[in-house]
DNA sequence: GCCTTATGCTCAC
DNA sequence: TGAGCCTAAGGCT
């Protein structure tokens, strides 16, 4: 269930696990019955754009992985765990037991297999990655892909300029809480990142896009990139600031990593106001009514 | 155990 | 605007 930031975060880890090395990769129980064309190829690099993922396995060969609202991954390292559950694909890397084709075996790579049965893996350099309930996960073309691109708006984690963010907000009638969720306009923001910033900001989620003062739109895009950069502490986006958590520093507690995400009902951190709730773009949206006035 | 919910998006109406 | 996708976790019984 990530935003962008959990998307990069998974795009570093796997491409320092495999990237420029022969992948193994496997669609158990027939659910990614492409992994027959990547399978035993150099992972050239992973790519990460707002949400989603490509896996450049060289041209016409990219892996797009989109995690929607339940995809996720785990990791590990060692022996490939028993397939469990709804596993929709897993890369590994057994170079390290590497070994020459065997008659009737795959002459393409030739690597052990986990479970030929042979025990000659070297399981303590295997890095390996399964991936379940994704939106997406199907290989792209080089067009493909590029055509992704072209209808995502820009991305701050990937360092784009906020121009074409102002720009295309300022065209809008939208409320600015509907706008950041579009990814047209900006690629990689989320629910959570929607309401925090817009805290963050003061801004109410009401405004109409073409009403927001431009300085206010560069301070949010300004604010999202170290946000989105950090704001990920044990797989959990943290946005408060440690001198508005009610507890004080040291670690941060789980009800008190968000301003007001999931936490209507409850009083504001800064000024005790309940926090409100309501749906906007078909998810739900949270805001304080008094630190972000209409 | 069952029910609800979820950091998302697409399609049909 | 609403249903559907498809999986896991958490809260409830």
């Amino acid at each position: 269930m990530p935003e962008g930031n959990e998307i990069h975060r998974w795009a570093e880890r796997h491409a320092a696990a495999f990237a420029g090395k022969a992948v193994r990769v496997d669609g158990p129980q027939g659910r990614f019955t492409d992994s027959e064309m990547l399978d035993g190829r150099k992972l050239v690099r992973v790519m990460a754009v707002g949400k989603h993922l490509g896996y450049d396995f060289g041209k016409d060969r990219i892996l797009h992985v989109h995690l929607g609202l339940q995809g996720d991954f785990t990791e590990g390292s060692g022996p490939l765990p028993a397939v469990k559950g709804a596993l929709r694909l897993r890369m590994w890397n057994a170079a390290a037991a590497k070994k020459p084709a065997a008659p009737g075996e795959s002459k393409r790579h030739g690597w052990y297999s986990e479970d030929d049965g042979t025990g000659h893996i070297a399981p303590e350099l295997v890095a390996w990655v399964e991936l379940r309930g994704p939106m997406d996960c199907t290989v792209y073309t080089q067009e493909q892909w590029e055509k992704l691109l072209k209808r995502l708006g820009p991305d701050p984690l990937n360092g784009d300029a906020p121009d074409e963010f102002v720009a295309k907000v300022h065209k809008s009638k939208k409320p600015i809480g509907a706008l950041l969720m579009d990814q047209a306009i900006a690629a990689g923001i989320g629910n959570i990142y929607r309401a925090e910033l817009l805290f963050r900001a003061r801004l109410s989620p009401f405004i109409a896009g073409k009403d927001v003062a431009e300085e206010t739109l560069r301070a949010i895009w300004k604010d999202a990139l170290p946000l989105m950069k950090a704001g990920m502490v044990d797989r959990r986006i943290v946005t408060t600031l440690p001198k508005d958590r009610p507890s004080g520093k040291g670690k941060v507690l789980k009800e008190e990593a968000h301003y007001v995400y999931r936490h209507h009902g409850k009083p504001c951190f800064v000024c005790g106001t309940k926090v409100m709730k309501k749906d906007m773009a078909g998810r739900n949206l949270y805001w304080c009514p008094t630190c972000q006035p209409e």
